[in-house]
DNA sequence: GACACTGTACCGACCGGTCGGTATACTTAA
DNA sequence: TTAAGTATACCGACCGGTCGGTACAGTGTC
């Protein structure tokens, strides 16, 4: 056969779906097998066991936002706090991607904690970016901080906020950030 | 008899300990029961269901979240920002019983989503009292978010801060509500 | 025939939930 | 005083079903 190159990308997108529409915990192999449209057979040779479908998932989920980040900062006026700003406008972005982003992470936290080590080194190469960037460290953290709250109380489903209102927090951010950049504070 | 009134208190401690030690889906009755010392007839007298465990571990997390933030609010000088500084500070303390706050969450979301619904109502109130509290809505929302960001950053176990940057960045939070107190900004 | 897969049947552990039963304390009323 | 009845708190065997994982016999393509 061999026409599948995106067969794994295609389990993938069937392992957020379910996620989404049935919850974390009934995340089980038999049931993505069903939604890709593939045997349970078919799934386990290309993971082999769940622990390597919820790697896979995490992984996935890191590149692309490392790939819509890296499309996003091109748009953006060169600046010290350049790559905070796109980090922000990425991670908030509203759309599906994002949606299915934080239900990964949700996923992937509630089967095996650990595989979410690679993120704490994303977040740590993020917190070195922003020390060299030679913005005030403690205020810049707490804009990205404030970014990474609104998308994990969004992935939980308990953000108040309305889409407007969300919006104009946004606009803060990157206002804080400038004010950041002027050094005005 | 008559000498349980805190049985249940047992078994939500036990429920928070199993997350803890053996993830959020490995959470079953069986295992709660065990680790509480009481059997699983036991266990189901209590709480009929697992969704009624779930409800009474977010339920005791709210009740203590507020009785925490009300006995800190009194110690700190008043003002605009007061119920704000309190809350952070109530959110990020660092002690066992804020890790095993951020548990319960994580449980409930993998779960049974639609339970956090009350965590939204929360998350509401608090959105209403900083518009009334007079202070810039946006900058105040973005501190708040930032403290939540913090919280679930470390509940997820990829918060990349060190606790000596940790308490900088909390600082530097009561600094900005009281930068947004004295309408500096 | 080697490779890249698919489909299906199956395993044992574990799941949430039920059920019949027990022990103890309190209430009633003959 | 005591026997009967009621309510509360708890036990643990058990049920049907689901889980992650295995085994293996195909199948179409190079």
């Amino acid at each position: 056969m061999a026409k599948r190159a995106n067969c794994k990308e295609k389990i993938l997108d069937a392992a957020e779906a379910v996620v989404m529409e049935m919850g974390a915990v009934r995340m089980s192999l038999d049931v993505v097998a069903k939604k890709a449209g593939v045997s349970k057979g078919g799934l386990m040779y290309h993971f082999s066991t769940k622990k390597g479908l919820l790697k896979g998932m995490i992984e996935r989920m890191v590149r692309q936002f490392f790939a819509d980040r890296e499309a996003l900062v091109k748009e953006i006026s060169p600046g010290k706090g350049r790559m905070l700003k796109a980090g922000i406008l990425t991670a908030l972005r509203p759309d599906e991607k994002r949606e299915r982003m934080g239900l990964s992470i949700l996923v992937v936290a509630a089967h095996d904690p650990e595989l979410l080590k690679c993120l704490k080194d994303v977040h740590r190469e993020h917190l070195k970016d922003m020390a060299a960037s030679g913005l005030n460290l403690e205020r810049a953290a707490i804009i990205s901080l404030a970014s990474d709250g609104l998308m994990l109380s969004e992935m939980l489903g308990m953000s108040p906020y309305s889409p407007s209102l969300k919006k104009k927090i946004m606009d803060t951010m990157v206002m804080m950030i400038e004010e950041l950049e002027s050094g005005k504070r």
